[in-house]
DNA sequence: ACTTAATAATACCTTAAAGGTATCAATTGG
DNA sequence: CCAATTGATACCTTTAAGGTATTATTAAGT
């Protein structure tokens, strides 16, 4: 059996007529005869009785013509389906996020890709830098995003963007009515750090720029993520540093206000990281929507 | 797409390797690895990722994997149907049956044929001579039950037995004591008769019977059927005929007597009709189990 | 009753494509 | 670095699908 036959006999069935459905096949029609003899030989079944006119399906043959359109109706969804999911249009991209990095950018980026692609199913996962790492290499996700990434020889990565540094203060404090904060300003202030975890860090980052500007750090707490940092100087736990992007974070009595006096490379990077032999389509697509992103956020500034 | 590349597709997603898959499928590697690149033109998607070790499965091809077992285990049930549908296995068979002839032999046959053809659906239908030729010809029904039918070029008929008569009568009769009432006895008596409609009927058996016997109908109801009129003897109408298996009818104070002194053509058959150019392996299966029904009667007698 | 027109079936040939053999290229493991 | 294993390629053989010409059969029209 062979899915011309399937179609020849659909043809057949339809016209009743032979002849007919070898013109609407674009064959002659000794050949459309011989298919389907061989095909009502392979079923052991007369599928259609000769008449004079044509020929009329047998009982046998109405219940297989009802079949046979099953059958190409599923091939044809199977063929759309595939070539949907190989173009990216289809499936499941599982994501995986950090702590504080769902503040805007993500889901922004996330929101574009879900309106271009309606059919990939996204799935995210809070997952730390080491385990978004260890998923990627057991494709258990294809995408993380995170910041100050150590280049790995199987993983590469897309900056999205990089973030200056503010201060987070309570309005209560004496600098939190100043425009611009410089980092001498913070002389042994008390500060809380974050995240825990894996190196490099953002609190290497923080370490870094106190160190080189001489000025000395008196951190009270070391946290998990910034939401809980910010969380802890609007109870008065002193101040801290925070990726600008996390700003769009309110909490009650906390101020933001910019960093100044920094060299260039005092800045913290939002990355995605994705396997580097991964091919496949969904990632493609979605690295794409990272690039149109991406491009836009620099046409703004 | 041929359901041969689904096939091999399948196998190579199988055994994750084209040399093995080729061995399973008794061909050689090379017009194997040339099936799948022909299907993966044809989708436009890369369907595996060819490793050292073999090949593995793209996501997309994954999905292809389980619409194509969907398919070729939907062409298995459609040719697996199909065939039992030529062997009248599967299928839905229309019978007419006519008023009283459902007493015992007619539901005998069918239970038979349903016990030995259980994926036939068998619909019945309460049809007259007339109407039953005319469902015939348009193939509404494949068989019916009847009697006394006149040949007809487009229809065969099967007999199935012959009825001998009997007399009908109310106990409180004066012929209700005998153990066999001839003819002459019933001179000028009140008979009902049935049934109304097209000819030849049992009436016209009758009446020849009586009018070759010399002997004086004295007709007091005509009426639909057996059922009716052996109900309007119970209620004092006076007697009737019957068709002797019409007899296992029981009704309050009816008697049923043989008919003694009759030629040996007054008896009246119960046959079943069908179109002559209807193959259809249902009717034969259907006809199959009315002989057999029928030597195992002639066996008994 | 004969002829004509239309149908499916058959015979025979051509052509396209599936399958086979030999070989190559690439990768992995020792 | 070599041997072994993998899929890919080149080229040939064979199978079977498609085409042309024709026949057999049946229905309709004269």
């Amino acid at each position: 059996m062979d899915i011309r036959q399937i179609r020849y006999f659909v043809a057949v069935a339809e016209e009743r007529n032979i002849g007919r459905a070898a013109k609407r096949l674009f064959i002659s029609q000794p050949p459309l005869t011989r298919q389907i003899q061989q095909l009502e030989d392979e079923l052991q079944v007369k599928l259609f009785e000769r008449t004079a006119k044509g020929v009329e399906l047998t009982s046998a043959g109405l219940l297989f013509l009802n079949e046979s359109r099953n059958i190409l109706s599923l091939i044809e969804q199977a063929k759309e389906r595939t070539k949907r999911a190989g173009k990216g249009q289809l499936g499941r991209l599982d994501v995986a996020i950090f702590g504080s990095g769902i503040l805007n950018t993500i889901p922004d980026i996330l929101k574009r890709f879900k309106t271009a692609y309606p059919g990939v199913n996204i799935v995210l996962h809070q997952m730390s830098k080491a385990e978004q790492i260890e998923a990627l290499r057991q494709k258990r996700i294809s995408v993380g995003f995170n910041r100050l990434l150590a280049p790995l020889p199987d993983i590469d990565s897309t900056m999205i963007l990089q973030d200056k540094l503010m201060v987070a203060v309570r309005d209560d404090h004496p600098l939190a009515t100043k425009p611009l904060i410089n980092l001498k300003e913070l002389d042994n202030e008390p500060i809380v750090v974050f995240p825990k975890g894996a190196r490099p860090n953002f609190v290497d980052l923080v370490s870094r720029v106190f160190q080189e500007a001489g000025v000395t750090m008196n951190i009270t707490q070391t946290v998990v993520d910034a939401v809980t940092s910010i969380a802890l100087v609007s109870r008065g736990f002193g101040f801290c540093l925070i990726p600008s992007s996390a700003s769009v974070l309110q909490l009650p009595g906390v101020k933001y206000i910019p960093l100044g006096g920094l060299p260039d490379n005092a800045t913290v990077d939002l990355s995605c990281i994705y396997l580097k032999d991964d091919h496949s389509p969904l990632l493609s697509a979605f690295l794409a929507v990272v690039h149109e992103y991406k491009s836009q956020l620099n046409h703004h500034a």
